[in-house]
Order: C-alpha cells, then sequence, then structure tokens
DNA sequence: ATGAAGACTTCTTCATCGAT
DNA sequence: ATCGATGAAGAAGTCTTCAT
C-alpha cells in the first residue's frame, strides 16, 4: 500500500471531497481520484460512496481511515524523534559571540541550558560584531550574540533584549551638570573615548541564528 | 562507478457523464 | 448551468537494467 495513496485517501476522508483534497494537496483531482480508485482496487473494497456532492466513507474507509490517521500520527512522531537525535539533545553547537558577551551573559544562559540537556556541547568563538553576523550568514557558526543597531540581512533575529548604554566621563566633566544625556550631546565623548563608543554605539544585543 | 536506454509511475489537461 | 468524479492521452520524472 502506498503512502502517498493512503495520504491522498485520508485528505479526500477528512475534507469529503475529492477536489478539496486535491487542493490541499496541491494536486490535479484526477490524480487524487485515481490514487483512491487504486487503493479500492487493491483492498478489493469500496471506500467512498460517490455522492453528487462529495464523498461518504463507508465502513471499509472509516476502518481505513482510521488506520491512516494513526499511521500519520506515527510517522510525525518518529520524524520528530529522528530530528530530535540529531538536534537538541546531543550534538554541538557552534556560537559566534562579541567578547562582552563571552563573559557575561552567554556563560549564564549555557549553564541553564545544559541542565536541562546535558549532552549538548558548545563551541565558542569570540569575534567582532560585524564577524559575528557574518560567520552567521556564512553558516559557520550555528548561532551568533552580538551588539546591532539595525537588523541584517541574510541573518535573522530570534531574540534581542534592549542594553543599558552608559558614558564614562570624569568627576568634574561638564556633562555631570546636565543629566539625561542625549547620544548627539555625548558624540564627542564617542570620538575620543574607544570604550564609551563600543558602549554607546551598540544599543541592541540581539541572538541571530543561521537559516530558518 | 557511471552513463544510456527503456520501463514504469504519477501527474496534468481535456472531455464526458451524472446529480442538483 | 454548475459542480464534482472519472476516463483517455500524453508529458515528465524516477527507477531498473545493462554495457563500459
Amino acid at each position: 500500500m502506498q503512502t502517498s495513496a493512503l495520504r491522498y485517501f485520508l485528505e479526500v476522508a477528512r475534507t469529503g471531497s475529492v477536489s478539496a483534497a486535491a487542493q490541499r494537496l496541491r494536486v490535479a483531482a484526477s490524480a487524487v481520484s485515481r490514487q483512491v480508485s487504486n487503493l479500492e482496487k487493491e483492498l478489493d473494497a469500496l471506500l467512498f460512496e460517490r455522492r453528487a456532492r462529495g464523498m461518504i466513507l463507508t465502513q471499509a474507509g472509516e476502518t481505513l481511515a482510521a488506520y491512516a490517521q494513526r499511521l500519520a500520527l506515527e510517522s510525525e512522531q518518529v520524524v520528530s524523534e529522528i530530528r530530535e537525535l540529531n538536534s537538541a539533545d546531543k550534538g554541538l553547537i557552534r556560537l559566534g559571540v562579541t567578547e562582552g558577551l563571552a563573559i557575561s551573559f552567554i556563560p549564564e544562559m549555557i549553564h541553564a541550558f545544559r541542565k536541562r540537556h546535558a549532552e549538548v556541547a558548545f563551541d565558542i568563538k569570540v569575534m567582532s560584531p560585524l564577524v559575528v553576523t557574518e560567520q552567521v550568514r556564512l553558516g559557520s557558526v550555528d548561532i551568533g550574540a552580538t551588539f546591532v543597531l539595525t537588523s541584517e540581512r541574510g541573518v535573522t533575529t530570534h531574540w534581542q533584549r534592549a542594553v543599558p548604554t552608559y558614558a564614562y566621563v570624569a568627576s568634574n566633566h561638564p556633562l555631570l551638570a546636565r543629566a539625561p544625556v542625549s547620544m548627539a550631546r555625548s558624540s564627542p565623548i564617542r570620538s575620543r573615548c574607544s570604550m564609551a563608543r563600543r558602549r554607546c554605539a551598540r544599543s541592541w544585543t540581539s541572538i541571530a541564528r543561521h537559516g530558518d
């Protein structure tokens, strides 16, 4: 018994119509009709009563539909289990992260994750923010964690959060008298101090993943 | 292991028939 | 007239076999 024929049969049983099933399956109605006919020949039993406005399951059809439904569910379960074997519970996740994240919340996240999935290992590479995005795009890392201002082409952001932005100035600096301080006003500081520039320019922390 | 040729399967389009 | 199922013919893709 062909699985495609069973799939077609089940769709006709669900929709009560060959044409509706064909539409859902994205094939021609005659193809669905023929597969159902072939099943009936193979089983030597009538699976549907042909009515002017649709198809009604016979007793034999009900029996086959119940079987086909169980088979479909089991197939989905097997596929799901095989995918999990290859991904969630075992294997290696390649992380590309910026320096600041590598010593802050990434270790905490990995620790929490490994409490639930102890057999998953992480390969962490520290790189600059632009390189993180590029490596995600190329597929060299599975997940990237970086600071970005806008979304990047070719990668999908799955999680992001705003992070506090700090400006470090001398205790007698004039900006201290004007709190709060806008980004525009702090730009002279950004141009002089690399630490301040890094903290001011990157206002979002995001997690991006290669693929979907 | 690889490529060619024929067989086989499945699909689409079109036409037809029957029920409403 | 409209809608749905089905049959015929042909197209396209896949599989199998065989020679190299």
